[in-house]
RNA sequence: GGGCGCGUAGCUCAGUGGUACGAGCGCCGCCUUCACACGGCGGAAGUCGCUGGUUCGAUCCCAGCCGCGCCCACCA
C-alpha cells in the first residue's frame, strides 16, 4: 500500500481534494433523486468584504450537517448565495468614494449603483474563495444572490401582493432616522446603549406672567425648539391650576398650553414634561391625543431647519444643544444641568446617534404575519435549538410593531410604487407603468426609495428554489421546502429568522424550516467578542494557511455547543492541527501493517482477541454517543467523543496492543488483527468526515484504495449501529490489563526505572483469569520480561509492591535499579535541595527581607521552603529504602 | 425596568444527586522504544462564586446575595 508522507500537510491536500469533489459533481443535488430530502440554505453572507471567523463557524456546522446527511443517503442539498446587504454595502462603497475625495451624489445614482455592483463582484469573489477553502460542500449550480433577477422579481411580487392585501401601506410616522446614512431604519436596526448624558432643567415662563413659569427637563435641549405643549399628570395637585395656562417660548414668537395626560410620571423631575411631537415617540402619541401642533425641526443631516428661527437655524443638533442651554442660561431660565444616564439609540450600521423623525415611509403591518409565526412556534411546527431561545423569540414576535421597510439609499430593491403628477400612488408589478391607477394620468415617477435589505433576505428559503410569485411550485420547492434546519447565530433571529418564518408561512402556508439551530458567537481566548474596534478579529484564511481548514473547523467544533459562545485562540487551532496529524499517523501506521488488507468483513467473533473485541465495543459505544450528541447538534460532544476514541483509545492502546500480532508471524492472528484494524480505521474516518472532510478523505482513499472522483468518502455510508459489538466482558478485561500496565509505568516513573528496563512481576489479582490469559499482551505493553500469577504475595524484603485495582504486584528491586548510581543521584539531589533550603531559610531569617520585600515575594519563599522540605523528606525516605537493599 | 446565560485546575471550557473520571493549552519530570517529538509515559494543581434550604448525601435541585456577559424596553 501507499506510504504516506510522515507529517500531514494540509496545503498539499486540501485544494486538490476540493477540485476533485467539484469535478465529480458530489456537491450537486437533484430534487428527483432518491432519499429523504434534506436542505439547508446558507445564511447569505453580506457582500461587504470578506468572511470573518463567525462565518467559518456557520459554514463548518452547516457543512458537517449536510455532509453527514449525504452520507446517510439523504437527498441533501446546501444552497449557496450572498446578500446585497443594502445599507452596509452602500456604506462600504461610500467610504471608498470618500477616500477618493468624492461622494455618491457627485457620481449620481446610476453610476453609484454600477460602482457597488463592481464591488459586489470583488467582495463576492473573495467570499466564494473563502467558502471553498473551508471545504463547504455547497451546490454551486444553485448559487443565488438576494439582488439578482429571479430574486428581484420575487421581491416585487411579494411587495405588490402584500400591498393588495392591505398589509403594506405608506404613512407619515415617527421613525428612526440615521443622520449619517440619511435613511429611515427599522426598530431593530437601532442599537440602544446606556450613555451618560445630561438632563437640563429649565423654566418655561407663563405667557401672562414672565417671572413665573413651569419647570421641565430634557436630555436633548435642542428639541425645545419644536415644543408645542407641556404635559402634567391630571391628578397632580401641584399643577391643577396650571393646566390650560399658556407658556411663552423663549426663542420663538409663539405660545402653547399646559395640558394634562396620564402618560406623565409625577414622580419624575418636576412632574412636568415638555412635548416635542415631531421628535419623540411618546410626545407624538400625546400630540395625537390632544391634537397638538407638530413642528419638525430637523433636516436629513440632523441640522436644524429654518423653522427654529434665525438664532439656531443650520446648527448641528449637538451644537444646538449646547447653544440652547447657553441662551437659556443667559435668559435666566436654565435651572440646572445634571449628569444623567439614559438609553440612546445608535445606528447599527454606523453607530451614529439616531433621531426620531417624522417622515413618509412604507410599512408592513406585521401583526397578522407575526401571529401566524408565533403560532407555528407554539405548535412545534418549527422549534428552536437550544430551546431557551424560544421565549425571547416569542416575546419579540408578540410585541412586534409595524416594520419600516423603505430606505432612503440607492443600493437595493427599488420600491415598485409610482406617483402621478397629482401624487396618487400606483403600486404595480409592471416595470414601467404608463397610467395612474387612480386618475389615469401619464408621467409617472417611481418612488426613489429602496427596500430594507431584510425584505429580500426573508424570501431566501423559497426564492432559492425558484419561487417567484404566490402559487409558484417547482420540483425543488416540492422536494426541499420546508428545509430541514436553519442554522445561524442567535444574533439574527429577529432580523432574519423571524421574518423568514413570517413570510414563508404567509405565502407558502408552511414553515420554511423545521428547526432553528442557533450557534454562539465566536470570541477570542479571553471570551471577548471579536470586533474590529478591539483589534482581535482573525481572518479564517490565516488559520487555514497555517493549520489547515480541517484544523480550523475542528477547533470550532470542539467548543461549539448549541447557543454557546465559542472561544477561539490560535493555540486551539494548533491543537486541532495536531489531531489531524495524529490521525494521519494512525492511518499511516495502519497502512504499513495492513499489507493488502482492506476494510471488509470481520472473522467470526470467536477468533477475535480480547483487544479486538474491546476496541470494537469502544468504537460502537463512541459512535452511539456521537449519534446522541448529533440529535442536539452538540458538536463539542461529538468532536470530543471522536477525539477521545481516536487518540486515547485507538492510538494509545489498541495500536500498541495490536503490534505483537501485526508484526508477528502467525498468519491467522495477524489477519484477524488486520481485519479489525481496517474496520476501525474505516469507521473512524467515516465518523469524522463531516467535521474534517479533507484529511479523512485523503486517508480513506489510501486506506480503501478508492480512486477519488465518484469513489469518495463523501458518499460512503455513514456508520450505523452495530449493537452486537458492545462487549462488557471485553471492556472489563481490557480495563484490568490497562490498569496493570499503567501502574507499572507509574512505578517506573517514580522510581527512576528506565522504560527500556525489563523486569519480572509477580501478580495477584481478582482479574487473574484475564491477565493470565493475555500474558503476551501484558508483558509487551508493560515492558516486562515475565509475569507470574500467584494466589497471594509473600512478604519479601527487597521488593516493592504496586497496588492494582483489585490486586497487587510485586517487583524485585535488586538488579532493577543500579543501587549505587541511584544512591549517588539521590545524594546529589539531596545536596542541591538542602543547599536551596538553606538559601531560602537565610532569606526568611533576615528581618530586613521579610519586612521590606513585597508580600508576594515573601510568600513565594515560604512556599518554596515547604516544597523543599517535603522534597528532602521524600528523598531521604527513598535513600533509606535503597540503603536497606545493599545491607 | 424585563428576560436569558454564566461564575469548576494558571487559561478556555466539559461534567454528574453519591468520595471532582475531567479535557485541551500551560506547567514539572523521564523517554529520540521500529505510526507520530505536530510524539510517548508519568506527575503537580481546584474551599466546584457566597449564604441559606431540600435531601441520608449537592458542585450538580430550590431561594437569596455578589460578580460578569448578552438580549429586549417610547420614561422626559
Amino acid at each position: 500500500m501507499t506510504e504516506l508522507p510522515k507529517a500531514y500537510d494540509p496545503a498539499a491536500v486540501e485544494p486538490d481534494l476540493y477540485e476533485d469533489w467539484l469535478a465529480a459533481g458530489l456537491f450537486s443535488a437533484d430534487p428527483d433523486d432518491e432519499g429523504e430530502p434534506f436542505a439547508i440554505v446558507i445564511p447569505p453572507p453580506n457582500v461587504t468584504g470578506a468572511l470573518h471567523i463567525g462565518h467559518a463557524l456557520t459554514n463548518a456546522i452547516e457543512d458537517a450537517m449536510v455532509r453527514r446527511a449525504r452520507m446517510q443517503g439523504k437527498n441533501a442539498v446546501w444552497i449557496p448565495g450572498m446578500d446585497h446587504a443594502g445599507i452596509a454595502t452602500q456604506n462600504v462603497v461610500e467610504k471608498q468614494l470618500a477616500a477618493e475625495g468624492t461622494d455618491r451624489h457627485e457620481l449620481g445614482r446610476e453610476a453609484f449603483v454600477e460602482r457597488v455592483w463592481e464591488w459586489k463582484e470583488e467582495s463576492g469573489g473573495r467570499i466564494l474563495d473563502q467558502l471553498r477553502k473551508l471545504g463547504s460542500s455547497l451546490d454551486w449550480d444553485r448559487e443565488a444572490f438576494t439582488f439578482d433577477e429571479p430574486r428581484s422579481r420575487a421581491v416585487r411580487e411579494v411587495f405588490v401582493s402584500l400591498h393588495e392585501q392591505g398589509l403594506i401601506y405608506r404613512g407619515n410616522r415617527l421613525i428612526n432616522w440615521c443622520p449619517r446614512c440619511h435613511t429611515a431604519l427599522s426598530d431593530i436596526e437601532v442599537d440602544h446603549s446606556d450613555d451618560v448624558g445630561e438632563l437640563a432643567r429649565f423654566r418655561y415662563p407663563f405667557a401672562d406672567d414672565p417671572d413665573g413659569g413651569i419647570e421641565v427637563a430634557t436630555t436633548r435641549a435642542e428639541t425645545m425648539l419644536g415644543d408645542t405643549a407641556i404635559a402634567v399628570h391630571p391628578d397632580d395637585e401641584r399643577y391643577a391650576d396650571v393646566v390650560g395656562r399658556e407658556v411663552r417660548h423663549p426663542f420663538q414668537d409663539r405660545t402653547f398650553r399646559v395640558i394634562a395626560d396620564d402618560y406623565v410620571d409625577p414622580e419624575f423631575g418636576s412632574g412636568a414634561v415638555k412635548i416635542t411631537p415631531a421628535h419623540d415617540p411618546n410626545d407624538h402619541a400625546i400630540a395625537l391625543r390632544h391634537d397638538l401642533e407638530v413642528i419638525d425641526i430637523l433636516a436629513e443631516d440632523a441640522t436644524l431647519t429654518d423653522v427654529v428661527g434665525e438664532r439656531f437655524a443650520g446648527l448641528d443638533r449637538f451644537e444646538a444643544r449646547r447653544q440652547v442651554k447657553e441662551e437659556l442660561d443667559a435668559l435666566g431660565l436654565l435651572l440646572g444641568v445634571d449628569s444623567h444616564e439614559h438609553s440612546v439609540g445608535h445606528c447599527s450600521r454606523c453607530d451614529t446617534v439616531v433621531e426620531p423623525r417624522l417622515s413618509d415611509q412604507w410599512f408592513v403591518e406585521v401583526r397578522p404575519l407575526a401571529d401566524k409565526a408565533a403560532q407555528a412556534v407554539r405548535d412545534g411546527r418549527t422549534r428552536l435549538v437550544p430551546d431557551r431561545f424560544t421565549k425571547s423569540f416569542l416575546d419579540w414576535l408578540d410585541g412586534l410593531h409595524d416594520w419600516t421597510i423603505s430606505r432612503q439609499i440607492w443600493w437595493g430593491h427599488r420600491i415598485p410604487a409610482w406617483y402621478c403628477p397629482d401624487g396618487h400612488i400606483t403600486v404595480t408589478r409592471e416595470d414601467a407603468p404608463t397610467a395612474c391607477t387612480e386618475c389615469g394620468q401619464g408621467g409617472l415617477v417611481q418612488d426613489e426609495d429602496v427596500l430594507d435589505t431584510w425584505f429580500s433576505s426573508q424570501l431566501w428559503p423559497f426564492t432559492v428554489f425558484g419561487w417567484e410569485k404566490p402559487g409558484d411550485t417547482t420540483p425543488e420547492l416540492e422536494t426541499w421546502y420546508p428545509t430541514a434546519v436553519l442554522e445561524t447565530g442567535y444574533d439574527i433571529n429577529t432580523f432574519w429568522v423571524s421574518r423568514m418564518l413570517m413570510i414563508g408561512l404567509w405565502f407558502l402556508d408552511e414553515v420554511p424550516f423545521r428547526v432553528i439551530y442557533n450557534h454562539g458567537m465566536v470570541r477570542d481566548q479571553y471570551g471577548k467578542k471579536m470586533s474590529k474596534s478591539f483589534g482581535n478579529v482573525i481572518d479564517p484564511l490565516e488559520f487555514i494557511d497555517e493549520f489547515g481548514a480541517d484544523a480550523l473547523r475542528f477547533a470550532l467544533f470542539q467548543h461549539s455547543s448549541p447557543g454557546t459562545d465559542v472561544p477561539l485562540a490560535p493555540e486551539w487551532v494548533e491543537g486541532a492541527k495536531r489531531f489531524t496529524n495524529k490521525l494521519w499517523n494512525i492511518v499511516g501506521f495502519g497502512l504499513r501493517v495492513l499489507d493488502d488488507a482492506r476494510p471488509g468483513a470481520l472473522p467470526p467473533r470467536e477468533q477475535l482477541a480480547l483487544e479486538d473485541r474491546w476496541i470494537l465495543s469502544t468504537l460502537e459505544r463512541t459512535r452511539a454517543q456521537a449519534e446522541d450528541a448529533y440529535a442536539t447538534w452538540d458538536y463539542a460532544r461529538i468532536s470530543g467523543a471522536l477525539y477521545h476514541l481516536a487518540w486515547d483509545e485507538l492510538a494509545d492502546w489498541y495500536l500498541e496492543a495490536v503490534k505483537p500480532r501485526v508484526y508477528g508471524d502467525d498468519p491467522d492472528t495477524k489477519a484477524t488483527a488486520q481485519a479489525v484494524l481496517a474496520r476501525v480505521l474505516d469507521d473512524l474516518l467515516r465518523l469524522l468526515h463531516p467535521m474534517i472532510p479533507f484529511v479523512t478523505e485523503q486517508l480513506w482513499r489510501a486506506l480503501t484504495g478508492a480512486a477519488g472522483g465518484p469513489e469518495s468518502l463523501m458518499v460512503a455510508p455513514y456508520p450505523t449501529g452495530r449493537p452486537d459489538d458492545l462487549d462488557e466482558d471485553a471492556e472489563a478485561g481490557f480495563a484490568a490489563i490497562r490498569d496493570l500496565v499503567t501502574e507499572v509505568r507509574r512505578f517506573r516513573s517514580q522510581n527512576g526505572v528506565a522504560p527500556s528496563a525489563r523486569f519480572e512481576l509477580t501478580v495477584t489479582s481478582s482479574a487473574r483469569g484475564v491477565l493470565e490469559g493475555h500474558r503476551t499482551l501484558v508483558t509487551s505493553l508493560a515492558g516486562l520480561s515475565d509475569v507470574t500469577f500467584v494466589d497471594a504475595l509473600e512478604d519479601r524484603p527487597g521488593t516493592s509492591t504496586i497496588v492494582l485495582d483489585g490486586g497487587q504486584a510485586q517487583v524485585e528491586l535488586a538488579g532493577l535499579i543500579d543501587v549505587d548510581a541511584e544512591l549517588a543521584r539521590i545524594d546529589k539531589e539531596l545536596a542541591r535541595a538542602e543547599g536551596d533550603l538553606r538559601g531560602v531559610e537565610g532569606k526568611l531569617g533576615n528581618a530586613n527581607f521579610v519586612d521590606k520585600a513585597p508580600a508576594e515575594v515573601v510568600q513565594q519563599q515560604r512556599d518554596r521552603q515547604v516544597e523543599l522540605t517535603r522534597t528532602i523528606e521524600e528523598l531521604t525516605a527513598q535513600r533509606g529504602a535503597l540503603a536497606d537493599l545493599t545491607s
